[in-house]
DNA sequence: CTGAAAGCGCTAACAG
DNA sequence: CTGTTAGCGCTTTCAG
């Protein structure tokens, strides 16, 4: 193994030279490091990631929770994590990877260690249990995900609430006076998940501002015909569907077609999800992008700011952005 | 913090005997052992991460390198990696999450800089480009699949050339002769993933073996309706399918439906793919079992024997298990 | 702008 | 069975 010593022999430097000249912590002129630099090159030189932790206080390590509860969509889950793991890899970090087996008390663990720097939190709860320990810990933490209290957290996502507007708001704006939303799994409600409440709440603020008639409806994956058969049973002028669900978006518009809809011809289809997914149904789907890529970037340097000491908005909302595609129209009057 | 010597203070012992008690490496008086571990409770001591790398040379950590290449199903990738997680904590280690942005020197930089003590490789090819790498490097690793030459390496999977062979044979046992093989996306094909060609080798050679016709077809996803066409078309004989595309199950039971094809009346369909997704279609499907959860723990164990210097096996290839269920029946001659 | 030297907290010889 | 002690490789004062 080549250590810094080693590096700093070859340079004819020492070896606090050798650490400033890799940090900038302190000015080097511009000779000595280019000396440094080549005999790091030269050498393949790599600092020792525990030494560095045990001399430096910082593991250049952020930890990742990713509960993956049921009902949650894993593709969309993992776009967000790859999107952390590589934001953070442009800023010299690391991710290690916590699932909730451990429960709270892996983030107390994993704090105490010392073995992270930070923490990034995901599928937050509006009243989620791990608030209390997160706002204790010294271990400064993004979300990704709004609680009810947010009060002294640093929260980022895209701002679902008005997601769920903007769908039932360009449905007015076509005519369409009846609206439903297709959302997640029940227990996903059950368990008061931030995102999924927001879209509820907006959906439904929106719709009674603009006068329209609009039911809810979580909804587990495969069960598609069901809800499409119930929902033209219970709401006959039904003419508008957000959907709020991922798996479920091509099974509910086949289900509709072979229920005799068209979309959109007779029936309106909105969605709130990834770009990808909303082109790759087999009629493109209107939608509000969920921007998986962005978020985990954005708490990246969310994180990276605060270890930095700089100040941070508590709030980071991102306003959400629709894409018209093949799935909506005017509502046509029979 | 507190710290080693906080807790030798407390029970009244050097740090070294806190240090063996704690790790169990040499012989400690039961006493003496019982006064640390309460000292500890009281402290609520946990040994830094750092100090303990550069100390011991182990870091107790694992790197878990997930490429999430496309046409991969994300769902099944991360039943594997939450079972490398829980595992991992049941032997006191931690996983840290790679992906493939930087290439295979990700890989040096990880063992280079002494963060992680072995590595778990998953969606491995037949002529893997990180397998000279990973036989370079002096860090034990566990791959998740077999390469074409898996000489010196220890991997662990499904046999999933005899889990082709199964539903094969299952079929023919039947009656059926005619199958066809529905599986994964081209590009996956195209990157030479070693557990899609195994299956395809599997089913090819008993279709063969049992005298029946055979046709194999990598599949898109969304593309249920035209296969499922296609298959009709090119091979009107035939009355057994096997799906090796898990997105693809539900959606294409779904078409044979709309084409008039009753499952399992005139066609019969068998998976391989996570029990849960086979119980969860709409008629049950009989399938081999992709076992992640097993598959997952069982490459932590390896790797943990490895860093004891216990000797492992080359190649752990856990057999098929098959559950019939209503999707495959007798053919019934027209 | 650069060096010398004192630890960071823990483990593992070595010594008893 | 237990204690003493010498580092592990790096960062960061302190000194120049």
């Amino acid at each position: 193994m080549v250590k810094i010593t080693d590096v700093a022999r070859r340079a004819g430097v020492s070896p606090s030279t050798v650490s400033y000249a890799l940090s900038g912590k302190r000015p080097i002129s511009e000779e000595t490091r280019q000396r440094v630099e080549e005999a790091v090159r030269e050498l393949g030189y790599r600092p020792h990631a525990g030494a560095r932790a045990l001399a430096g206080r910082r593991s250049n390590v952020l930890a990742l929770v990713v509960p993956l509860r049921s009902g949650l969509h894993v593709p969309t889950v993992m776009r967000f994590a790859v999107s952390v793991v590589t934001t953070a890899r442009r800023y010299d970090h690391d991710v290690l990877l916590l699932t909730q087996e451990e429960g709270e008390d892996g983030l107390t663990r994993i704090a105490d260690t010392g073995l992270v720097d930070a923490l990034i939190v995901m599928d937050v709860a509006l009243d989620d249990l791990r608030l209390p320990l997160l706002r204790s810990l010294d271990l400064p933490s993004v979300l990704i995900g709004f609680p009810a209290a947010p009060e002294g957290l640093t929260c980022v996502d895209l701002d679902f609430k008005a997601a769920g507007e903007a769908c039932v708001e360009h449905l007015a704006r076509l005519g369409h006076r009846s609206v439903a939303l297709v959302g997640s799994p029940p227990e996903v409600y059950m368990r008061r998940t931030a995102f999924a409440q927001r879209v509820v709440q907006g959906f439904t603020t929106a719709a009674d501002r603009c006068g329209m008639s609009s039911t809810v409806h979580p909804c587990e994956p495969g069960a598609a015909r069901e809800v499409a058969e119930q929902l033209l049973r219970e709401q006959p002028a039904l003419t508008g569907v957000v959907v709020h669900n991922e798996p479920l978006l091509q099974p509910l518009v086949d289900a509709f077609g072979q229920l005799g809809l068209r979309v959109p011809a007779d029936l309106s289809v909105t969605a709130i999800c990834p770009d990808e997914l909303a082109e790759s149904v087999h009629v493109p789907i209107t939608s509000v992008a969920l921007p998986s890529t962005e978020v985990g970037a954005r708490a990246v340097e969310l994180l990276m700011k605060k270890l930095n000491g700089t100040a941070v908005p508590d709030s980071t909302l991102l306003a959400p952005k629709m894409t018209e595609r093949a799935s909506t129209g005017r509502r046509t009057v029979a």
